[in-house]
DNA sequence: TCTTCTATTGTCCTTTAGGACAATATCAAT
DNA sequence: ATTGATATTGTCCTAAAGGACAATAGAAGA
């Protein structure tokens, strides 16, 4: 069983290495060389708004390794991005920052013929009924141990609707240094703003 | 972790011992003695037509046990039953004979938060999944009412993490456009910027 | 001790967001 | 026919956000 990461980042987040140690990650699908009956697994990290990318690359896989199952990693999930990657024929779409443990568990649900989807997709589809009950998000705790203890704070002031002058304030430290730490965080996360970071520090997809 | 399997027939399946060596039986959920706080799993066997059985016994577990997680082995897979256990409190619903691969896979799923299904019993959740999905909050949809409807299709994109520029290609339109839905948006909404925006229309404030 | 990570702050710059102050066109209701 | 709400777009402007390219200092580990 070999994962392929396909990150436009080109780089590994921790919690996938912490998962597959032998993960091995490509910018592109046709940047892979593996035999085309391989049964192995794609892992899309899907950059945010990135509908495109996805369309092509899932195509591009279901093409040229039939064998093979895609799930689809999400920095800012959503159901349209979701329904439209199990559409393409993804079998899995899931957090990006879904911990070790979560992308294990994934893998075994593919791999035993099985469709992945993140808890709060799937209550949506199966209805209302349970969201009273208050599930602790593993997504947003994941998300956070990325950050450092700093960055968190500014990262979760920003998350709830402050400016950086207020979280400056808030702070007291000056607006660069929150700027700093933001910037830090974005780049953390893979996301290109303070509505994105929010979105995920949220719980929201 | 403590797996309760709950059986009428008050028998063990030699697939739930493979798969958890530990596993006690009971035939009623009455039988059960653990603390109410003990993280558990309740596997419960539903016989055919054992709905009332299953109706009782989940609400028991739920009202006595918040913190465990049920998940329903069918006998006799089918929809309408998943669905009454998925919509009565039940994180799994799979086939009584799933080898102990699968119930371990299972028990994954659900500890992190996941929700079990079998694979075309989730397609069909899928396919009908546009009229169920997104059951607004009646606090979002009250502020949603509140807004035009082109004023509405541009707060939603721009809830999403969308910037204008992506908005207006989304919707074609010019940004100029955009910008003029949403700073009519803030004004009816009583916000100052689209992140508070996208706090309200995501439910979060 | 040396290195790495973290926290802090600086300047300069570009892009984006949002408001001010408009005009024009359509459509429905009075 | 006139009025009012909606949808669209324009220019000009200010402020906020975010990146580039830094420096400094402390703390923790190898």
């Amino acid at each position: 069983m070999r994962h392929l990461f396909i990150s436009p980042r080109n780089s590994l987040l921790a919690n996938w290495t912490a998962a597959f140690e032998s993960a091995s990650v490509s910018a592109l699908v046709s940047d892979v060389h593996i035999a085309q009956t391989d049964v192995s697994m794609f892992w899309l990290h899907a950059d945010a708004n990135s509908h495109e990318w996805l369309k092509a690359s899932i195509s591009e896989i279901l093409a040229g390794f039939p064998n093979a199952k895609t799930v689809v990693l999400a920095n800012v999930p959503n159901q349209a991005e979701a329904a439209l990657a199990l559409g393409l024929g993804a079998v899995g779409y899931c957090h990006a920052y879904s911990d070790a443990a979560v992308l294990l568990a994934v893998e075994s649900v593919v791999m035993h013929g099985g469709i992945w989807l993140g808890q709060d997709l799937l209550q949506h589809l199966i209805g209302v009924s349970r969201q009273l009950i208050a599930v602790p998000s593993t997504a947003v705790t994941a998300a956070l141990e990325l950050l450092t203890p700093r960055e968190r704070d500014v990262a979760q002031q920003a998350s709830i609707g402050l400016s950086n002058k207020e979280i400056a304030r808030e702070l007291n430290i000056t607006e660069r240094t929150v700027k700093a730490h933001l910037s830090a965080s974005f780049e953390r996360l893979g996301v290109k703003d303070r509505l994105q970071l929010a979105l995920i520090l949220n719980g929201k997809s």
